[in-house]
RNA sequence: GCCGAGAUGGCGGAAUUGGUAGACGCGCUAGCCUCAGGAGCUAGUGGGCGCAAGCCCAUGGGGGUUCGAGUCCCCCUCUCGGCACCA
């Protein structure tokens, strides 16, 4: 063999290689299953507790079984899999399990149209999806597998609610609910987006229904409080569910009902400013209305009025641009702190739904209350004078709502508005008209649903309206199969006569079964410590398996989840801590959201037309071009915007890769380690490289998640190689095989098929997950030469090139025997150096 | 209105701590190979000036700090997301 200086061959491209070896063409659609049939015959993604290593629990949202896989399934579990993969190469006891979020309504509509049973189209949905995941080489451990729709699963779901009745955390009550009349059942809160179904769409109603709720506003303050302990979540969600709880300090003041003496009680978060209250607003769907007013004198002028405010919709009701209306009762109260009596309204914008439904109005200070006052005459009294420009409520065209000095304010005149809000609080409370409390925005959590597929509620109603609990043996409460789907007459199970009629356990007595099933949500809130155990017959799971698995490490899915499930996730783990069975009260350590597939601008969707079905995809390119497109287009919090150019410019990559191991690879088969004390600066640069890479790419997956990037490392990578042409000496061929069996690795998560292929080329027998990730060594990324770049004046004028470490006088002297840098710096003189070792030297003149 | 994120070539995007702006990929141009190519390979590719060496401009706009700014500070514009008649 020839001379010890790697050549850069230019007119002999690797493919024109004429080493006797037969090119082998790469061919995905041979490789992949094979793989995919090792995998699991070796039983590759089984997750065992170890404590000689360490866990990491990798999970993603699982998907509800809709029947195919779309692009936004395929970048969330890709993602999830490299870092799965990523952690079992580096011998971590990985947890990634996979299961279905499999109760909801597109079953029950499938069921209506197709006069299939849901459970039957679920079944046969998750089975084509399992497939599709199957084919895209996800690692999961199949063995774990779970769904929320199975009898094993949903008992504990019921069980669940059995104990959050018994703490109290579940109760019934009447009151006005959102109503979504496309989906013909009610929505929690948080699944009603400006005023539209979450699902659907369809602007939402209210009704007036007694309905099952969580109490989840018991749980506010810890849902607020431990935000702070989630550092590993994405700033922004964690804002948004801030936002959602809302929390805002204020205090209670109870107004008197000046006809009947009740008290009425305000919320404000401005007690400073009850001086300067003239009337008082009421919700429309203030319960006082229909107990007072209507039967009174008044009820006959003003009813119809409130009757019209009540039916206006949710979205004109909440745009703020929409016309302040009311009417004035004929009814007053009266101001505990002055004994003011002022006028009683009702009007559209006080919610019934936040504080106590009533609401102080002080015009002077608060905007929605001076343009009510100055629409219906109402008078306007400043009690907070600012320092500069005194205030006059008759020519004000606004409300000041800053600081000042309070006037008009009895024993607080004088007084900053700031001290005044502590000071007459404590007033408040001293006279017991009054105290500082704390309001949240969030509500408690309405889990009936009017809908079949979901899982019952296990309580009973008996003759006299009272609840009684399913007993614990009794669970599940199962789904009766033999139900007509007609998609009219609402809940096909309030139809079912078997199902609705039980004897009561307590009892002996005939009882009416609970027809409502839950929120699916609730599902979705617990899977995660279920996993753990899922096999689990003595309780809702191991507390010793989730004790060792839990939290997850590293929790995957999209955005649109910042508030629902999230948030749900978050409560239900704290009544499981609360109920003693889990050992966190935190579940996702880590939480990752990744941006959205879109094409020609808009998110993927059939209505759309522009939908990129995965299995074409797998098809014509095999999954691991379709995996490293969808984790190298965009970086993966971003957007990605589908690109069908740049789907075969990775899978050129892979084509690449494939012929720089086919030129390679000869050149490697009995290569013995190299002498790193002896290399020649070339093949000192080759190791280089290849060491380099394993930095980026390892840093790029673990610190960054920066999987576009890592990516791009093992492409510059294989450009580089495939430069390469021999003959080699023995310690080239030894380099070239530490870069091959590096660079199969490091794609081992992104592109795994190939990678385990080119592995066993290698001559690996073992799979490439059990072969330990590469470590860059540190010797080999140290240069005896640097590039150094000059600058005069902070301009770039030239590069030096100089033994690492050199001193700033080296490089100083070096610069300065630089023709250009010293066309620049000739007739001045240098009055300063900036030196950064190995990198820069800034000369500036003057 | 409040909160948050962002704006870099023809396009997707790099730039880890204030230190070579545009890595990698797409697209495009020229050439090679080929019966042919939609395959593969080689070279080039931010704008302007210049025969060239090289110089100037350039990270949404305007100021500032610094030897040096895509990166830090101030002001502005626009885009996206969340909350919003929340008392």
């Amino acid at each position: 063999m020839g001379g010890s200086k790697i050549t850069r061959n230019r007119e002999r491209p690797v493919t024109m290689d004429t080493s006797g070896e037969r090119p082998t063409p790469y061919s995905p659609t041979e490789i992949e299953p094979r793989w995919q049939d090792r995998w699991e015959a070796d039983n590759a993604f089984h997750a065992a507790e170890d404590p000689e290593r360490p866990k990491f629990y990798l999970l993603e949202m699982f998907p509800y079984p809709s029947g195919d896989i779309h692009m936004g399934h395929v970048r969330n579990y890709v993602l999830g899999d490299v870092l799965a993969r990523f952690k079992m190469t580096q011998g971590h006891a990985v947890l990634h399990p996979m299961g279905w979020d499999a109760l909801g309504l597109p079953a029950e509509n499938a069921a209506i149209e197709r006069r299939v049973h849901p459970a039957e189209w679920t079944v046969s949905n998750i089975g084509n999806m399992k497939r599709q995941f199957r084919r895209l080489g996800m690692s999961y451990d199949w063995d774990r597998e779970l769904s929320t729709h199975h009898p094993g699963y949903y008992a504990w779901t019921q069980w669940l609610f059995l104990k959050m009745h018994e703490m109290g955390l579940a109760y019934r009550k009447g009151g006005l609910v959102n109503w979504d009349p496309v989906d013909e059942t009610v929505l929690a809160n948080e699944q009603v987006i400006d005023g539209r179904g979450w699902r659907t769409g369809a602007p939402v109603e209210k009704r007036r229904l007694d309905q099952w709720y969580f109490r989840i506003t018991d749980y506010a303050e810890r849902l607020l409080d431990d935000l702070d302990r989630l550092e590993g979540w994405p700033e922004r969600v964690v804002q948004q569910q801030r936002n959602w709880i809302g929390r805002s300090e204020g205090a209670r003041i109870d107004f008197t009902v000046e006809a009947t003496g009740e008290t009425l009680p305000v919320f404000t978060t401005r007690p400073d400013t009850v001086y300067g209250v003239t009337f008082m607003s009421l919700a429309p769907e203030h319960p006082l209305i229909d107990e007072l007013i209507a039967p009174s004198e008044h009820g006959a002028r003003v009813m119809p009025e409130i009757q019209r405010m009540r039916t206006q919709t949710l979205d004109v009701r909440m745009d703020e641009n929409a016309d302040k209306e009311g009417v004035f009762t004929g009814f007053h109260v009266v101001n505990p702190l002055n004994g003011d009596r002022v006028p009683l309204w009702v009007a559209n914008y006080a919610l019934m739904d936040y504080g106590t439904g009533a609401v102080m109005a002080v015009p002077a200070h608060d905007q929605r209350d001076f343009e009510f006052a100055r629409k219906y005459d109402l008078p306007v009294r400043v009690v907070i004078q600012p320092a500069d420009a005194p205030l006059d409520s008759a020519t004000m065209t606004q409300a000041y709502v800053d600081d000042g000095v309070q006037v008009n304010s009895g024993p607080f005149d004088g007084q900053p508005n700031r001290d005044a809000i502590a000071n007459i609080t404590d007033h408040l409370a001293a006279n017991d008209i009054g105290e500082g409390t704390v309001n949240y925005r969030l509500r408690d959590w309405l889990v009936s649903r009017q809908r079949y597929w979901g899982v019952p509620i296990p309580v009973m109603y008996e003759d006299d309206g009272s609840v009684t609990l399913v007993p614990e043996d009794d669970l599940p409460v199962a789904h009766p199969r033999d139900v007509e789907f007609t998609g009219k007459g609402g809940n096909p199970l309030a139809r079912d006569e078997a199902f609705t009629n039980c004897v009561s356990p307590t009892t002996g007595q005939a009882a009416r079964r609970e027809t409502d099933t839950m929120d699916t949500f609730v599902d979705s809130s617990w899977y995660f410590l279920r996993f753990t155990s899922p096999r689990f017959t003595e309780g809702v799971f191991d507390r010793e398996a989730a004790g060792y698995w839990m939290p997850v490490d590293q929790y995957v899915g999209g955005i649109e989840h910042a508030v629902l499930h999230l948030l749900y996730a978050r409560f239900i783990t704290k009544v499981m801590y609360d109920l003693g069975v889990s050992s966190v009260d935190e579940p996702f350590q880590n939480l990752f959201t990744q941006g959205m597939v879109t094409k020609d601008g808009g998110k993927m969707s059939k209505s759309l037309g522009n939908v990129v079905a995965p299995d074409d995809l797998i098809e014509r390119y095999g999954a691991d071009t379709a995996r490293l497109f969808s984790l190298f287009a965009a970086p993966p919090e971003l957007d990605l915007e589908w690109n069908d150019a740049g789907v075969e410019g990775c899978h050129r990559f892979l084509h690449r890769l494939w012929r720089v191991f086919d030129a390679l690879l000869p050149h490697t088969a009995d290569a013995a380690d190299y002498d790193a004390n002896t290399l020649t600066p070339d093949e000192r640069e080759l190791r280089r490289m290849t060491h380099v890479t394993i930095q980026r790419v390892s840093t790029d997956i673990q610190r960054r998640f920066k999987f576009n990037t890592a990516i791009a490392a093992t492409m510059e990578m294989v450009n580089h190689l495939q430069g390469l042409a021999g003959p080699f000496t023995d310690n080239q061929q030894a380099l070239l095989r530490e870069s091959l069996e590096a660079l199969a690795r490091l794609l081992g998560p992104f592109a795994p098929h190939i990678s385990e292929e080119l592995w066993t080329r290698l001559g690996h027998t073992q799979s490439i997950l059990r072969s330990g990730w590469p470590d860059a060594d540190p010797d080999a990324l140290a240069q005896d030469e640097v590039t150094i770049v000059v600058q005069v004046n902070g301009k770039l004028r030239g590069r030096i090139s100089l033994a690492t470490g050199s001193g700033e006088e080296d490089a100083t002297a070096a610069a300065l025997a630089d023709e250009n840098v010293c066309r620049h710096t000739d007739g001045k003189t240098v009055r300063k150096v900036i030196y950064v070792p190995d990198k820069l030297l800034n000369l500036v003149v003057g």
